[in-house]
DNA sequence: AGAAAAAAGAGAAAAAAATCTCTATTTCCA
DNA sequence: TGGAAATAGAGATTTTTTTCTCTTTTTTCT
């Protein structure tokens, strides 16, 4: 169960994993307590946003001290889930769901992996990983028998929807999609969209900005 | 270059891949105008949004009509730097690292890696997918000569930091980082962090609220 | 012990983003 | 040809998110 069913904004869920990642890192050098200031220094991130964030989670400091690490750890990793992972399917082991199978990084974040499918004969029968690969046809009746609730959706666009409505049928309620279409299913369904495009737009657009302040006044007609 | 370079709200511009995407496949299937009713219907968003979110770019449309597929594949490919890839080294040739440089879909979104790096003696020298693996002892250099401005790392979390210093000294302006960890860099230098964790974060709560709807009125003591 | 400094926490203000309202334009249809 | 319907576009409003201000608490230093 995720902790503390309190409304929290999507902004702040999101920089949660991130507070976790730098707690750990304190915790490695022995740090014992932290503040939002250092924290938010070490984020680039403003400390009463950061202190709002912490707040969503029932979190608790102490003035002039900050936050025990140790117990901010636990207080986050409990409200993020990630203390009893959720188990989820993958579908396409292809070069990026091979990749996502063969990181142990998604069960330290609350997903557990428990069987990836493909379609393609070569793939059915493997060993990836660690995750056995079946056939796509088999999906919905061992989500539906297994209670899964969680697909991962690593298949070309071509197959994306196909794929996806199939998890629908076995009962999947999310999916974390990573194919660049924008799957068509019942509003009931949470889709999450890799977003490596967006993030890709940002980084093009900030880099084109800082090229042309290093090159300024660069005249279109000579 | 990137169009037309007014400043557009950070969250218009994450949005625009995905209208792309749906715009390809509209004209795939020959539809020649498309509404932002249309395009909110398919990707769940408000049309006056989607309206806003065009005109930042200078797209125009006609009343009653709508906007050309093609024209607005056109201004928005422009507007996100997709029609003039920008070159780019990514560093860590392991599973993630080797997934992106097998996806012919970043070149469509901007995106030239050119070159990768890594320490390991074994994977120096290979070919991954086309793309020649280097010794990192020479990223800095080669960065400096050839101009290129964009970092992908796909290194362990221990060897980030490290590893985005190197590309930092190589004249590397922005950074691509896929390791769960903060990376404390110059100020000027722009980092864009894969979000898989935040992704998740938000994936997990969603699922959880959806369960818990099919599942009412769990009480905690019997 | 008392003063000073640092930080949490609560609330107010400001900024940003999303949504709503209205108008004008264009096309379709009778 | 005239009316109805759909839609872009501009502006106003609301909501959400971020930032600022102030107060209180705790610790450290003199
Ligand atoms: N490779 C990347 O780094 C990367 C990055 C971001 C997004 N993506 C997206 O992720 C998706 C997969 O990319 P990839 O590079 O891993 O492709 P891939 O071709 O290596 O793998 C796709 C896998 O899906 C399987 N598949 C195809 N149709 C299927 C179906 N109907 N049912 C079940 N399995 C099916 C294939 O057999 C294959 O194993 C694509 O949509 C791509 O756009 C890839
Ligand atoms: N595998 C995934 O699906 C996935 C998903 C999200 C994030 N990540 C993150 O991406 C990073 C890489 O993950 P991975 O699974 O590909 O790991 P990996 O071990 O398969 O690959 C890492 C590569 O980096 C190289 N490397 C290590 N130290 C280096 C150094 N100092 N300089 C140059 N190269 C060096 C290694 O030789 C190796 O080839 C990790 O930080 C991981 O947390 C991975």
């Amino acid at each position: 169960m995720i902790g503390h069913s309190a409304k929290i904004p999507l902004p702040s869920l999101k920089r949660l994993p991130g507070y976790v990642h730098f707690l750990r890192s304190l915790k490695c050098e022995g740090v014992a307590t932290v503040s939002t200031t250092a924290i938010g220094r070490a984020l680039r991130l403003d400390p009463t946003q950061v202190r709002k964030d912490l707040a969503c989670t029932g979190a608790e400091g102490r003035p002039r001290v900050g936050y025990r690490v140790d117990d901010l750890i636990v207080v986050l990793e409990e409200f993020l889930g990630w203390r009893n992972v959720s188990e989820a399917f993958l579908v396409g082991a292809g070069h990026l769901g091979s990749a996502l199978l063969g990181y142990e990084g998604l069960r330290n974040h609350g997903l557990d992996v428990i069987a990836a499918f493909d379609s393609h004969p070569a793939k059915v029968g493997q060993d990836v990983h660690g995750v056995k690969v079946l056939d796509i046809e088999r999906l919905p009746g061992l989500a539906r028998r297994m209670g899964v609730h969680i697909g991962v959706l690593t298949v070309p666009v071509d197959a994306a929807q196909e794929v996806a409505e199939r998890m629908v049928e076995g009962g999947i309620l999310s999916i974390w999609n990573f194919a660049p279409v924008s799957l068509q299913l019942p509003e009931k369904i949470f889709v999450q969209n890799g977003e490596l495009y967006a993030q890709l737009a940002v980084l093009l657009r900030r880099t084109e900005e800082a090229v042309s302040r290093k090159t300024p006044s660069t005249p279109e007609v000579a």
